[in-house]
DNA sequence: GCCAACGTTGGC
DNA sequence: GCCAACGTTGGC
């Protein structure tokens, strides 16, 4: 069993939206290193930090499963999406994701709060320049996160 | 809106 | 394969 945190935008996915939604594709990520961390190393049943991003309160809101093996991200074939990808192709699709199922929303734990705890230092979504939008997380690091939204 | 940091693209 | 130019992320 792996840990992770996902970011959301939550104008465009909340942990409310998450929840309302049950299993859902994670869709719209366009980068190989979190592609890749979906592709080759989740499985059912890692836990995941739902975090909101690119907001007035970025931080962790509620705590997530995830729900599938990865699967191509249907997005990138649509011509109307702002995912789609011209360089994709069913045959050969480019982007994958899994499925995600919200299991409880959590009061927000900001950014700045977890700036300022030691015991989460090392958690890569807070190494400077970091920016990736899936990050792995450590059994102790989601230990102590679960304790402080406890 | 700014901008640091990082990723991607494409000419050579 | 290098690397300059450009694009994106995301906190502030």
């Amino acid at each position: 069993m792996a840990y992770w945190l996902m970011k959301s935008e939550p104008e465009e996915v909340s942990i409310d939206d998450a929840l309302a939604a049950g299993d859902s594709p994670w869709f719209g990520v366009r980068n190989y290193q979190a592609r890749n961390f979906m592709r080759d190393q989740m499985r059912v049943g890692d836990g995941v930090l739902f975090y909101h991003s690119s907001c007035a309160e970025p931080g962790i809101a509620g705590i997530a499963q995830v729900a599938s093996v990865a699967y191509p991200d249907a997005t990138q074939f649509d011509p109307q999406s702002k995912y789609f990808d011209a360089k994709s192709t069913p045959d050969n699709p480019r982007w994958m994701l899994v499925d995600i199922k919200a299991t409880r929303k959590t009061r927000l734990l900001s950014l700045i709060t977890m700036r300022s705890l030691p015991e989460l230092a090392t958690m890569v979504v807070l190494q400077k320049g970091s920016r990736l939008s899936i990050t792995p997380v450590t059994e102790d690091e989601w230990d102590a996160v679960l304790k402080l939204l406890d």
